[in-house]
DNA sequence: ACATGACCCTGTGAGC
DNA sequence: TGCTCACAGGGTCATG
């Protein structure tokens, strides 16, 4: 489930929970997701502090060291290497935090359990499994299989720039909706967000990429770059989407789902053009065997 | 190199 | 109520 604003909210909410904290143990109820999980995964991180916790793409990667208050004054292993540890929550996977006074049943798919010292519990539950745990060197994470191929972050002025955009784009004859959902160019987009980013800057899901990218005098291109990240705020200022597996890291729920202006409301009325005829409502097609939700009268190819 | 489709897995909601 | 089917926010791999 989980796109960018997403996980960019849980990022958020496991920040205060998790940073300066001491890990105390690792209940592991499995020993794989669509990956195996890293070998002593439990041993690695019991014990270590947790320095930051931040968000790549759609990865939550808390980075963790030795502790050096817990040594008292002895000298601290020079030799141990600081680890990230990478968290991908596929398509159903969800974090819950459970206060250390409640004592709370287990519940079903819950893969990994992370307590703190403070005594929060953190519970991984992901029950299609599509998720990844894994741990690498801190620092290193261009040398992972994740993070290699990334594209884009929307998010990020400096990468994400209309030129940067434009020469991903430009060698692509795939349509735009299947381009933009492909993490090699733009880094944390999902079916939502591309579907609503579509929408908002009037451009049909159909049209080929390069030929958005080629065009620099139609205003689709510079439209759709500024669009992107205006939309992926918006969400995260409203606490991210939610469908129906989706909860953030304290609990709550995300409020963007209301704000979908064309996901999920295939047959409905478009809020833009307000067209009531048949012909004029928002459409289903599948691109790539997924959904696309697109009006198509304030969409052109 | 590039583009498409099958596949990984469980849960849910619609329709009968 | 109970069954079956289509579908679900992602990413990887094999094939054309």
């Amino acid at each position: 489930m989980p796109e960018l604003p997403e996980v960019e909210t849980i990022v958020r909410g496991l920040k205060p929970l998790l940073e300066n904290r001491h890990i105390a143990s690792v209940v592991l109820n499995r020993a794989d997701l669509r990956r195996p999980f890293p070998e002593n995964l439990a041993e690695k991180l019991t014990g270590k502090r947790v320095v930051r916790v931040r968000r790549r793409a759609k990865y939550i990667l808390c980075d963790i060291t030795r502790d050096i208050t817990r040594n008292r004054g002895r000298e601290v292993d020079r030799d141990e290497t600081p680890l990230t540890l990478l968290i991908h929550l596929g398509m159903s996977g969800r974090v819950f935090a459970d206060a250390p006074t409640v004592s709370v049943p287990p519940r079903k798919h819950e893969h990994m359990i992370v307590c703190l010292e403070s005594g929060h519990r953190l519970a991984l539950v992901d029950p299609r499994r599509f998720g990844v745990v894994d741990l690498y060197e801190t620092g290193h994470e261009r040398e992972t299989r994740y993070f290699q191929t990334q594209g884009l972050e929307p998010l990020d002025p400096d990468e994400f720039t209309l030129v940067a955009f434009a020469e991903k784009l430009s060698r692509k004859r795939m349509p735009i909706k299947t381009a933009l959902l492909d993490q090699k160019l733009v880094a944390g987009l999902g079916n939502i967000y591309v579907c609503e980013a579509l929408f908002r800057a009037g451009v049909h899901p159909e049209s080929t990429a390069a030929d958005i990218a080629a065009d620099v005098t139609a205003l689709s291109l510079k439209r759709l770059w500024e669009v992107i990240p205006e939309i992926l705020q918006e969400a995260i200022s409203a606490g991210g989407s939610t469908l129906r597996d989706y909860v953030q890291a304290d609990g709550k729920k995300g409020a963007f789902q209301t704000l979908h202006r064309v996901y999920g409301r295939e047959g409905e009325v478009c809020v833009a053009c307000g067209s009531a005829e048949k012909e004029g409502r928002i459409k289903r097609i599948v691109q790539s065997g997924r959904s696309t939700f697109f009006c198509p009268r304030c969409q052109k190819v």
